[in-house]
RNA sequence: GCGUGCGUAGCUCAACUGGAUAGAGCACCUGACUACGGAUCAGGAGGUUGAGGGUUCGAAUCCUUCCGCGCGUGCCA
């Protein structure tokens, strides 16, 4: 027996349904027998119902509540639930299901472990995500926020339900870019200048000027031809053009020699990598986002492998040549995939193929899962079309690994347009995060005006760190939202805080009890006691962790956690203002509260931790 | 144009993937032994789920036609 079927009531449930139905209707195929037992949206309708019955009967070809009374009249829920008679059908034949409070307490007994009921699955996938992937020589920007707190929580989610998961930043580190950034550096060497302690700010400075110097000139020129212009501003704008060309022409000349090895270009590559990695890495560390460097998978890595595949998909056709450019065709997508481009380089497009090839077939990943923008969908539905005509999903047994997009929306602004700067520019991550910060330290001196600076530091930082990640991840993913900090970090109604002040509610009543000499320690064995209906409802709270978690990790949907997580929250504040637990004179349910509180947070803990989120024991 | 995604309370979002009377949070109104942390809890008001049609016991969800908005769209990443 494994611990799913123990701690969950629905696993239960399910068993004895699926008994029923498959003895009420024979006809039908128990391989296709789906009980459909969920939550009861109202009390009213009990814990638990069975919507098996109008499904079945559709397809048997009976009316679905003499369907429901064949499963009534065969079901057996001796020792889970109250009997179920034909009372509890109701409406087209839905059957409503009440757990016995024995049943609800043996279930919260079997949850209460380190494992906290998530069961550990037979086989093992191993999931590769994508996270992150910051660019050489720019700063982290709100555009990194969610690929990196999304796909480290789907990470997360991943591993907490037991499956090896190997993350992959697939780091910008490659290509023309940074070849400017190069060859600027070099230039500022050669004049004299020491670029040693360059720092991450001045990198991306470059960066920009770069990339306008070399081609921002272009565009302009054409806006004058299209729109008109002065003939001298025309005639100093072509001259730029010759400035911007030649200094194309060095980038790309650098660019070759970079990737040929030369020693200098690859030591200043170098320093420009280490620069940008400690910086992102920190923000990453900061962001509690699990991602280091043995994380990093930058495109040079693939480097050496980009000729190979390209020769490969040529010699088995699977490419062909078109207007002096290399692309695949994939079925049911009109844009072919360009792979190499006319003048024999290649694209990023290539490079996923390799990265791909290698998380199926070094990495060994069944699932290879990417957190990015939605607005890349074309380009992964190209990569992944391409990737399977050329078997580059196929696994070591021949099966085809699961390729996913985990596509997420843009961050806006409070305009409804893509968040910017207050000065209009890009956001920088790490300015974010210290207003956050700022603005948190300011609620928690105001709420809690005693507490040492010493400590709300650290304070202040995690719960700002929790108010951002809980309104990224808690909204569904593929969707735009609305940065908005005075509503992600209030302290009232669906927020990080909120959460977290549910911990420090229940860390706190410990604090007491312990301090009033309760023994707590024994508490922690004590039988569960449900009679109040706000200890009933944390308890069935509780008790949905298991499958939520299951469910949220394989659909890569961080958001259903989140719900769960603020429905127990919730569920905890109303019990803690109904069921008194240390003004309590009856010494049994105090010990059940204690237990109770003890393991709604440690549920909480866990679920918080699986999403990256942190939490503090003050507040 | 084609492709793709979105449209739910005044605002920000859910809806266990086709289930019962569409739920939360802000904001608004009314309450709660001076509170085991009130950063809370209980209640009220707030809806033709963009519009029409279809599929069925049952639709915010699936199909279809419109409307509106976003994004992408052959040699950037």
């Amino acid at each position: 027996m494994n611990t799913h079927t123990i701690t969950d009531p629905s696993a239960l449930l399910d068993e004895r349904f699926r008994a029923a139905i498959i003895a009420a209707v024979p006809e039908f195929d128990p391989s296709r027998i789906n009980t459909s037992i969920t939550a009861s949206r109202q009390p009213k309708f009990g814990d638990f119902q069975c919507n098996a019955a109008m499904g079945i009967a559709k397809r048997v070809g009976k009316q679905p509540r003499e369907v429901a009374a064949a499963i009534v009249a065969n079901l057996d829920v001796a020792g889970i639930a109250s009997p179920i008679t034909e009372a509890d059908i109701a409406g087209p034949g839905f059957i409503n299901i009440t757990l016995l409070p024995e049943a609800l307490a043996a279930s919260l007994d079997a949850l209460d472990s380190p494992q906290l009921g998530i069961p550990i699955p037979a086989q093992p996938k191993t999931i590769v995500v994508d996270v992150c992937g910051v660019n050489l020589a720019k700063q982290m920007h709100v555009g990194h926020l969610r690929s990196t707190v999304l796909g480290d929580a789907i990470a997360r989610l991943n591993e907490r339900a037991g499956h090896r998961v190997k993350r992959q930043s697939h780091v910008g580190d490659w290509g023309l870019p940074i070849a400017m950034v190069v060859e600027k550096l070099i230039e500022l060497e050669d004049s004299g200048k020491s670029t040693d302690t360059i720092t991450l700010d001045t990198l991306n400075t470059y960066y920009k000027s770069a990339q306008e110097k070399c081609k921002g000139e272009h565009t302009a020129h054409k806006a004058i031809i299209k729109y008109g212009s002065h003939p001298k501003a025309l005639a100093e704008c072509e001259l730029r053009i010759e400035d911007a060309d030649a200094a194309m022409k060095r980038a790309k000349s650098r660019l070759v020699a970079l990737q040929s090895g030369d020693q200098r270009s690859v030591a200043v590559w170098q320093r420009i990598y280490d620069t940008t990695m400690t910086e992102c890495l920190a923000t990453c560390k900061r962001l509690n986002a699990n991602i280091t460097d043995e994380h990093s998978a930058g495109e040079s890595t693939y480097r050496d492998e980009l000729v190979g595949i390209v020769d490969d998909l040529v010699s088995r056709n699977i490419a062909e040549e078109d207007d002096g450019a290399l692309i695949v065709r994939v079925d049911g997508i009109k844009a072919p995939c360009i792979i190499r481009k006319r003048d024999g380089g290649f694209l990023y497009a290539t490079t996923d193929l390799a990265a791909i090839k290698r998380r199926v077939e070094k990495l060994e990943g069944d699932t290879v899962v990417y957190s990015v923008d939605s607005r890349q969908a074309l380009h992964f539905k190209q990569v992944f079309g391409v990737a399977r005509k050329a078997g580059y999903d196929l696994k070591s047994d021949g099966t085809q690994a699961n390729l996913v997009h985990a596509a997420f929306g843009t961050i806006m602004g409070d305009d409804g347009k893509p968040f910017k700067s207050r000065s209009g520019g890009t956001a920088k991550l790490s300015d974010l995060l210290d207003e956050a910060v700022t603005r948190a330290n300011a609620s928690v001196a105001e709420k809690n005006p005693d507490m040492p600076d010493s400590e709300r530091g650290p304070i202040a930082e995690a719960v700002a760190i929790a108010a951002i990640k809980y309104a990224d991840l808690s909204n569904e993913s593929i969707k735009d939202y609305v940065f908005n900090f005075d509503r992600m970090l209030a302290f009232e109604g669906d927020t990080g805080p909120y959460l977290l002040y549910a911990l420090v509610r229940i860390s706190s009543i410990f604090r007491k009890a312990n301090e009033s000499g309760i023994d707590t320690k024994g508490a922690m064995a004590a039988p569960f006691m449900l009679n109040d209906p706000a200890e009933k409802a944390l308890a069935l709270a509780i008790l949905r962790y298991p499958r939520t978690l299951n469910g949220a990790s394989e659909a890569f949907e961080p958001n259903r956690l989140c719900a769960f997580a603020y429905d127990l929250a919730s569920s905890f504040s109303s019990f803690f203002d109904k069921c008194p637990v240390l003004h309590n004179d009856d010494a049994a349910s105090q010990a059940s509260r204690l237990r109770l509180c003890d393991l709604a947070g440690r549920v909480l803990r866990d679920a918080l931790g699986t999403l990256g989120i942190p939490t503090v024991e003050r507040m």
